[in-house]
DNA sequence: GTATATTTGACTAATTCTGACAAGTCAAAT
DNA sequence: ATTTGACTTGTCAGAATTAGTCAAATATAC
């Protein structure tokens, strides 16, 4: 539910970087960062790719995280179907 | 992308009912029930539990269509790397 | 204790979604 | 050729959700 914010707040501590360094880089409030990485709010794409690029992190990987995350948002609502919805829904899927 | 609304269509053709009468009886417009069952709108869950009813269908059934839809859509955003964020958000279900 | 970093809550702004309505297509009946 | 009935499509306003800011409250480090 919140890989994204996680791994973000891994990366910007490892190299102990403050949320006003990189909320300046991205032109937002240290507030909405701190926001995205608790996983209170998910940030645009464009933030996204941003913050990769500035963390020298893969954003493909960010963009796995990020769509992991919607994903465990969806299924959250139902959760009593979770499990054969997601079946249905891997069926157009392939590796 | 659009599992429920095709499996509604099919039920009401079944039965032999035209839009406007299991329109009625949700109380909705002619138009947004055509909307719903070719996928372009999402029916709210009251709308959907009220079909499953007056289509004498299973309501888990529908509610599993309906989510399976929705992460569809989630996953069509990020086609690439749709695989893996699967990975991730099954991680969290149990059969 | 003070300074700096982060979080929280309340609020506004922006975006997305919903549903109604009017107008449209198309096929079949007349 | 016109009408009728079933369905579809486009547009638009209001509702609802989500993004973002600001100021105040906490937490953390010095």
């Amino acid at each position: 539910m919140n890989n994204l914010g996680l791994r973000i707040r891994e990366l910007r501590e490892q190299q102990n970087l403050l949320l006003r360094q990189v909320a300046a880089f991205l032109e937002i409030d240290t507030a909405l960062l701190s926001k995205i990485e608790r996983g209170e709010r998910k940030p645009s794409k464009q933030q996204l790719l941003k913050m990769a690029d500035f963390l020298k992190a893969n954003s493909e990987e960010f963009l796995t995280l990020w769509l992991a995350d919607k994903i465990e948002t969806t299924l959250a609502e139902e959760p009593t179907v979770a499990y054969n919805a997601m079946k249905i829904a891997s069926k157009k899927l392939e590796p």
